[in-house]
DNA sequence: AGTGCGATTGACT
DNA sequence: GTCAATCGCACTA
């Protein structure tokens, strides 16, 4: 390992800007695979690389966005790459990234990261879940980095304290599947994630 | 004002 | 593998 100067930061990340962020919904959920979600917090750095999403496009019955915008599916509606965080059974935080251009709802929900930055604070977070359960599920995903309400339809390509980086390395192949917990629309594949990577959610049958 | 229902998780048999 | 917890929101009256 080569040694670098104090305060620098161990690898470099590039804040993905919006332009390069596809607006086709299913396009943004197979891009999104490899890139790295980012949390600065006073504590220090959490990221962690996006390995499994779900896309919800228009005109889809699942879809949030499918009976019109209301006050809490408005962040769907914005431009690409603003966050959408609503709460999932009273337990869990979803975070969903939003597609299509501003004023059409649909959005990218993240499922699973492998933890890059700040693993020692997010098993704390996580009530000391073992590696590969810290960001293993879409609500374990935002308690591990600290992302609640207060991120709904906050901008990712805008400067903000949560961001996206691009991808380190580039992705191995991406599987494909349908989508998890859903009772409608569960034959078409619409769940992406990196092939093999240990990280990724779901039941055994929909990892292939 | 009341009701039903999840894009889930963790505990338990 | 099964199952209950938990609560904001949308919808009905």
């Amino acid at each position: 390992m080569t040694r670098r100067p104090p305060g620098n930061p161990p690898c470099p990340l590039r804040r993905l800007p919006r332009p390069e962020l596809p607006v086709d919904t299913v396009a943004l959920a197979r891009f999104l695979i490899g890139k790295v979600l980012v949390h600065e917090l006073p504590g220090g750095r959490l990221s962690g690389r996006i390995v499994e999403t779900e896309a919800y496009p228009v005109g889809d019955p699942s879809g949030h966005a499918y009976a019109g915008a209301t006050l809490r599916n408005r962040s769907l509606f914005l431009e690409p790459g603003h966050a959408y965080v609503y709460l999932a059974y009273g337990r869990s935080y979803l975070l969903n990234i939003s597609s299509e251009p501003a004023g059409v709802g649909a959005g990218v929900l993240l499922r699973a990261l492998e933890p890059l930055a700040g693993i020692a604070a997010m098993t704390r977070r996580r009530g000391g879940a073992r590696l590969l359960d810290l960001a293993r599920g879409p609500g374990r995903l935002t308690m591990a980095l600290g992302i609640g309400p207060e991120y709904d339809g906050a901008d990712l390509c805008g400067g903000g304290l949560l961001w996206l980086a691009d991808a380190l390395r580039p992705p191995g192949p991406l599987g494909a599947s349908g989508r998890v917990g859903l009772s409608r629309e569960a034959d078409r594949r619409l769940r992406f994630y990196e092939r093999g990577n240990p990280f990724v959610s779901g039941p055994q049958r929909l990892r292939a």
